[in-house]
DNA sequence: TATGAATGAGCTTTCATTCAT
DNA sequence: TATGAATGAAAGCTCATTCAT
């Protein structure tokens, strides 16, 4: 692995952050804040302590901004998807985790999912249908393991899985519009309870 | 069966509708298809046929069209919730009914729906409140019905129904993320499965 | 002639100019001065007691300026050349004639000139095209008249009539270069020797 | 036959081009496509295949790259027509020869004539005052040769050299707008022609 | 000789809103 | 009730240039 030739002006770092990585900071807490609209470029920049052509020097716009964000978001909970549907057991303690662990998730990342679902439709329509792409992905992964479920007989099969996926993950991105991180329930408890409210859905009857 | 003449010039009227109404009809087309931020205006008065002179004399600014169209919603929301609540019967067929219910009338109204949720943070913060004020009723109303249910014996009552609502509304809200009205389910059906998996939920163990 | 409709507040004027007239003078003496691209909407809208916002209302763009400074230029040009052609006599005096008032002409609107020559590669292809099948109309009107001194005989034939007009109107279209309004020669005789020039060549043999 | 070596770092030569060489190559081109302020330093350091600190090491400015461009310009036609000049014979054989030799040298440079026209109002007071005081020895050059034809009384002499000198370069200087070296005539023949209409011009009568 | 980071002023354009009628 | 003119602040973005290595 051969350490990448190094000219030039070294990058300013701030607090062991570079200036990327200080601007999507901004960003993410600004967007999800104020909105990606009301949200200027110049705000951002004051906020991350960096001047505006630092900016476009690393971001080719304010919309690839919110491209970064939404990779990140798409990346990390891919990852952990794959990673809950992977463990051995019985399906339904399979599909309970993963439940649980999509609402920590997103319950840790309150600001990016709030991003999410506020501001797809600015970005440009290619983008859009990229992110919509990967969504649909792990759209499809959760529902494989409905899927195993009704054929072994432990879940109800008079449900189409696709419903139920889109019913479940309603109430996972809704989050950021009630849950305080300070309330009385810790974001673990909401995991295992949503994981219970919607176990109870497939194993009723 | 004519309505009573009035004195003075008539409202101008094309298909039946005032000048306010055709433009709160084009500002919740286009807000929902591309954001109240990205919507000027200009593209507002175009798509109503009126000048921009015309808007401002029925509505003080653009965050008050808005505002018009979230009171819209809220009070038909709210009426038909009222309603459903109202009715005879035990309370599980209540809840199911209402569950029904808000699917259709959220299905009927997507882009109302979209728009609530996406833009509520760009009102200004009084009238923010106002709005998050009466969901709390609608929200607090709906919380009955559970409570009253698991008084009774017939819900779970290990799981708060503060969460119970959040849950549930999480994927109401949701729905304009995926429901095409043009899809294989009917809005109906939609509805019945989110009742159905809702007091699933509810009635599970 | 039905005197238009009257509405609104009524356009602003300045000694008998109004806004879009004052903005076009203002842009017409800039551009020559300092170049299209040199000068900014900022100094349009100063020079010309204008806001910014006024001058979009009349203008779509920065280029819309560049455009309509041509049109005049290309509409007044064609009207001068068809009013030559028309006249009656023999053919060399009618291009003598001509030819000394697209001198003139010329000579009397040098800034327009300036920017002509200077700028059409500024404006978007569509423009382009259209002022280039516009100077084509012009060009041809005038080789005309070449053509049918060489069929009368009066004129020498061995020469491609379009390489005559774009001879001579080179040494036009280059007057901005070097022509000062105050210098030794009025306008007029540079036009008499210039058109005096041209036909030599033309009769030369 | 092997330039000699030097010692220290060889410059980085592409295509038997020095870095400057390109550098200036790929100014020219762009300047005439795109002019001089649509292009930035960017497009020519990307187009040059080198860094915009390249540049800047050998270049001080963007100004100074079409100052280069002037100069290599202004150069070769002055060394041209000294060269014509100071041929033997006749004055109407060397102001024939001198005039077709500067319409081919223009139509094989047309980038570097388009760039001298539309962008000498780009530099700075001072190098503009350069190029117009070697402009002017170029054209007294040329003057020169007129005024000996009419002291030698082959040439009318009832019309000023100078007007003649810029009548003549006007249509030199808007060969680009027309000339298309793909076109029906060689720009050879162009020359030729040229030459004759001019010299056409002053034996008549 | 050459790099990539960073600057900061300036650019064109948009826009919600107000004005005078 | 409604118009078209006019405002002025702010937006996203570009760019020639300089810096630190």
């Amino acid at each position: 692995m051969q350490a990448q030739r190094r000219t030039g002006r070294p990058p300013s770092m701030v607090d062991g952050k570079t200036v990327p990585q200080r601007i999507l900071a901004a960003a993410l807490e600004l967007f999800a804040e104020k909105g990606f609209e009301s949200t200027s470029v110049q705000d951002v920049v004051v906020a991350a302590g960096v001047t505006k052509g630092a900016m476009y020097h690393y971001f080719s716009s304010k919309e690839d901004l919110l491209y970064e964000i939404y990779g990140r978001v798409l990346r990390m909970q891919k990852e952990r998807l794959d990673n809950a549907v992977a463990q051995e057991g019985p399906v339904e303690d399979r599909l309970r985790a993963a439940c649980a662990d999509v609402v920590v998730t997103t319950a840790n990342n309150l600001e990016s999912t709030t991003i999410f679902f506020r501001s797809l439709h600015q970005m440009s329509a290619e983008k859009q249908q990229e992110v919509r792409r990967e969504r649909r992905r792990y759209h499809e992964t959760f529902r494989g393991l409905i899927l195993e479920g009704q054929k072994a007989g432990v879940f109800r099969d008079d449900m189409s899985a696709d419903l139920c996926v889109d019913y479940f993950f309603g109430s996972v991105h809704h989050l950021p519009m009630w849950l305080k991180p300070s309330g009385p329930m810790s974001v673990e408890e909401v995991g295992r309870s949503f994981a219970d409210l919607f176990l109870g859905s497939l194993t009723s009857r």
